[in-house]
DNA sequence: TACTATTTATAAGG
DNA sequence: ACCTTATAAATAGTA
């Protein structure tokens, strides 16, 4: 925006475009965290890193210790080691695992959810990664906003009051990475649903210049 | 930012922070935008709402149709639509629900997957709506990753080419929610998990130029 | 909601 | 790659 107007159109150098990504993506997660600030939000920001490799995202931090779950518990790993757990056994643990606890529910619906798992399973490392990333910023949200309500209740379970000010803050979630949510993944070795078409392409893990 | 500089703070009136809410979710929205064309990446963005209505969430849209997956149709339904599918069996449906196709894979590990969608069918229209705009996102980029792999392989599979312009766009995902991904909930009655510690989180990955 | 006065963000350059 | 600067954008307060 500065020195020139600029189209708003693919840029062609390569070497600008980086340039301007990092730029822009500084200040989108700055924009993220101000949002967040200043509403009392959840925000979070995911972005698939240029060539593929492992997504930035970021999102609100939880403002109370006690509450964090599993999920922040995940999140507080460092990157490193959140990449070895990225199988779907992992997966399966980190959403839960405790089977006894969880024995009575599963007579809701015997084996009916097994296409997700499948679906796992055929998913790569790189997807995996990022799906677990949206998920844990959504269920990280989740206990977030579980939390505000609570002391909202606390405070005098007022649903619809009109307090002019001081009041709770109200929830955002924003991957202002902008705004929205997901990542972008870099190899797609097996379809995501049955109805789509194969295609594949490399694979790896590699996290270049 | 204009007549006077904020304090980086919870706003404490509501209706001013109801308005600045709105208008910087506005403008994430667009920077992240911006950064997609600019740069030629996948960009999602969730916010959840102040009061835990749905979430807002804006992603890249894709740009081929042909390559339209169950998520960028489920992405293309209405709001209103969207907020009826909530519900787990349409979670199964969304993300395959051909068994004949399944049932091979099935044998790869049983009825190891059933936590998940205890943990699921545990969760409120709010949080899976949620959960669902998360991993929609994150599969639509991977998609469309997926896409632009296969262009670059098309085009000539230069893996450390060097060709210092008009090259392949990097791919990049963002929430600007402004930013992160993820989305923010209203009620949450129960635990995702039960074997873990407190802590707190915020992640970013970043893989710059 | 629409309009400025200002503060920020940032494209070019160094 | 990081720092500076001139200019485009975003937006807090206001009507």
């Amino acid at each position: 925006m500065p020195r020139r107007r600029v189209p708003m159109t693919l840029i062609a150098n390569r070497r600008t475009r980086a340039v301007t990504y990092t730029k822009r993506k500084e200040g989108l997660m700055k924009k993220a965290r101000e949002l967040a600030t200043l509403c009392g939000v959840q925000v979070a920001v995911v972005c698939a890193g240029p060539d593929g490799a492992a997504p930035d995202v970021w999102t609100t931090p939880p403002k109370n210790d006690e509450d964090a779950s599993v999920i922040d518990k995940y999140l507080a790993l460092p990157v490193e080691k959140r990449a070895k757990h990225t199988r779907v056994d992992y997966l399966r643990e980190l959403l839960g695992n405790k089977k006894a606890d969880l024995a009575k529910l599963q007579q809701e619906g015997p084996d009916e959810l097994k296409p997700p798992k499948t679906v796992l399973d055929r998913m790569s490392q790189d997807e995996l990664q990022q799906l677990l990333g949206s998920i844990d910023a959504t269920l990280q949200a989740t206990a977030e906003r579980r939390k505000t309500l609570e002391l909202m209740a606390a405070a005098g379970g007022d649903s619809g009051g009109d307090r002019r000010d001081a009041d709770v803050p109200p929830m955002h979630l924003a991957v202002p990475c902008t705004g929205t949510t997901s990542a972008g993944v870099q190899g797609y070795q097996h379809q995501v649903h049955a109805t789509c078409n194969p295609s594949r392409s490399s694979s790896s893990t590699s996290t270049p210049a």
